[in-house]
Order: structure tokens, then C-alpha cells, then sequence
DNA sequence: CGAAAAAGTGAGCAACCACTAACTATGGGC
DNA sequence: GCCCATAGTTAGTGGTTGCTCACTTTTTCG
């Protein structure tokens, strides 16, 4: 059930979907719907829940990999071809992420937004950024605005290409070696 | 009515906007949004074309002269500048764009997509970004993929502290100062 | 002024929303 | 065979949705 509300939620948000659409999607009755959940948000707290297992570890190991070989490029490139390929292959959830920033964003009670705070992801790019930057090798500057700046800079063009309706004439490899060449240079001292 | 709507559509998406609090904000009674505009759709649209004509022609006529002058680094200073307070000024305006980036984006008749295609600030920076190459000064590469790079690298910083809920302990100067060096020196060939 | 047009109202419509009540089938452990 | 928890059903609940209708008030203008 969990797996057929994430693509509704992702598509319409939690407002425009309907407990009657999850139900008919997963095959049953939207009265076994709130057996399993005591409501719909319940519903929506457990597809976030979901999403926050979606294999960010091992992903961060081979992120570590590149960073113990001190290969500033390779890392980018990996990290941003993995971005680029996550919003294709994962592009429900994150839509989902999307319009829980939105929805929850202001005056909700954050509860599914605190969840998402620190991603492993996250952590490491700042941890990464800091190490360098003791080493003189990136310039100075807080360490969490600049990974809002490694994570910002594929960003306009994945939610215009990817996460919206209009398709990149440009391969995701080809992006991410521009985009990661474009902010080490832009990183360095 | 058009301008207490904005706000509405901002902070809870088209879907989650009901016309009776649209008319409540505006001090009317529920009919008359009928009577102006024929569906909530129709109201949607025209908060839209109000969004279109927000001050960006001045805005582009500013940056013109940085660009004439050759001043590469306050360009991208003031452009980035310029978003982050346009993030805080216009705040419901942008959440309104974004909410419809997710509403409209799959299976939507892309009516109002279109009409936010093609911006004056960003045809102008694609142009300046051509322009720049051209004089050897930028590095090679599709400038509509870099142009979305120059709009993206703050984006991350202001969805987060912005648009969302968790305000930045820095200074929009300070940020705009930290990303508009970062940017132009992954620009520069 | 006076009439037409425009702007506004309250009541209410069918459809839909999240959610519940009362009941039935199923299957595993004793 | 019996118990009973789990999973499922149909048929609703009260409340809300976008939107309409019949009607009244205000504004415009020759």
C-alpha cells in the first residue's frame, strides 16, 4: 500500500490525493486504508519513512571511496550522475520531498520535514567540504552554504528536465561532468 | 482579488486552496470569484500573468550595465542578490511557482508551464553566458545548461532557508558575495 | 434623472472528501 | 473442531468542495 501511495503523493501531493485513488491503485478498499493507518497522514509519515532507507549508505561509501583517494572531480561527477539518475529512477519520492517542503513548509507542524533534515548525503558533503578546507585546498566560507551550493547547482536543471514535463537534450553524463568540473573550480582556493 | 489569492496559492498549492478561502480573504462572498473568473482554474491563470510582469524588466536593464561595463563578478552578485531578497519579497509568488512546477508539471495541460518558459532574466543571462564564451572568457559548453547551473546554485540555500521554514544565519550579502565568486570562477575557461 | 450594466448577496446543489460501523472470509495454533 | 486475530468487504457518516441560481445593491453614463 505504501508503494502505491508514493507515486499519488508524488504526482498530486498530499492535498490533491485522494484516499480513494490509494485504495483503487492498490487494489482494495479505502476501508482497509485506515485499518492500516490510523489516517492519512499516518499514511503519508510511513512513505517518508520509506524513502529515507532508499540505499543513501552505500552510496555514501562510494562517495568516502573517492574522497580517501583525494579524487575532488570523480567525486563530484559521481555524486552528481547519481542525482541526476536518482530524480529519473526514484522520481516519485522525490517530488514527494518536494511538495513536503512545500505543503509542510510553513505552518505545518514539521514533523515530516524534521525527518528529512540530515540526510546521510548531506552530512557527508559538508564533513567533505570542512576536511578540505583544513587541508587549504577549498576556499574559505561556511561549510553548509557551500554544500547548498553542491547540491543547488544541478538542481534548476533536474526539476526543469526531470522532476517537471520537459525533457534535457543532454545525457546526465555529459551534466554532470560540466556541473562537476564547473564546481570544483568554483570550490577551489 | 487576484492579490490575496497569490498569497493562498503560495502557501497551500492550487489543490490546497479552496475558492471559500480565497473569497473570505478577500472580504466577498464566495459567488462573485464566478462571476469574475469562470473556474478557480481561470483565477490560477491570472495570478500567474500578474506574476509575469513582476518588475523584471528594470531588474534586466541593471544587469545590462554590469554586463557592459565587463563586470562579471557584480553581475552575478546583484543577480544573486536579487534572488534571495526576491525570495523574502516575493515569497508567495515563488512557493506559487514551484507548487505549480509539481501540480502542472506531469499530465497537467502545461498552460501555465508555458507561460513561464521563457523568462526575462533568464534569456538574458543564456545570452550573456554566449556572449562571454564567445570573447574566450567562459569555459565551453551549452549555455542554457550553465544558465540553469546560475540559477540553481543558490536555489538549494533558498528553498531551504526561504521559501521553507528555517531561516539562514547569514546575510543574503554574504551569500550572494560567497556564491557569485564561487560561480564565476567555475565559469571562467 | 433613469435605465442599463456591473458588482454583490445568501441559499443551496451534486459530487466528493476523509473516515467509520457492522459484518464476513481466512488461516494458523491449540 | 474451535477460537480468534487479521484482512477484507459494503454501505454509509458528516462535512467540504467547486460552482450555480434567483435576487438585490451599486455604479456608470447619455
Amino acid at each position: 500500500m505504501i508503494d502505491v501511495a508514493i507515486p499519488l503523493f508524488g504526482e498530486h501531493g498530499f492535498a490533491g490525493t485522494t484516499t480513494k485513488a490509494i485504495a483503487r491503485a492498490a487494489g482494495v478498499s479505502e476501508a482497509i486504508i485506515f485499518r492500516h493507518f490510523r489516517s492519512k497522514e499516518e499514511l503519508y509519515g510511513a512513505a517518508f519513512d520509506r524513502w529515507r532507507g532508499t540505499g543513501a549508505d552505500s552510496f555514501v561509501d562510494i562517495l568516502q571511496t573517492y574522497m580517501d583517494r583525494g579524487d575532488d572531480l570523480g567525486l563530484l561527477r559521481v555524486l552528481y550522475s547519481g542525482m541526476l539518475q536518482g530524480y529519473d529512477q526514484e522520481r516519485a519520492l522525490h517530488r514527494m520531498v518536494l511538495y513536503a517542503n512545500l505543503e509542510r513548509g510553513t505552518s505545518g507542524d514539521g514533523q515530516v520535514l524534521d525527518r528529512m533534515q540530515h540526510l546521510p548525503v548531506g552530512d557527508f558533503i559538508v564533513r567533505y567540504i570542512l576536511q578540505r578546507q583544513e587541508e587549504g585546498a577549498f576556499r574559505a566560507g561556511d561549510p553548509h552554504l557551500m554544500a547548498a551550493a553542491v547540491f543547488g547547482l544541478p538542481l534548476s536543471h533536474g526539476l526543469w528536465s526531470k522532476l517537471s514535463g520537459s525533457p534535457s537534450p543532454h545525457s546526465d553524463e555529459v551534466v554532470a561532468d560540466l556541473y562537476a568540473r564547473m564546481l570544483l573550480q568554483g570550490l577551489r582556493a
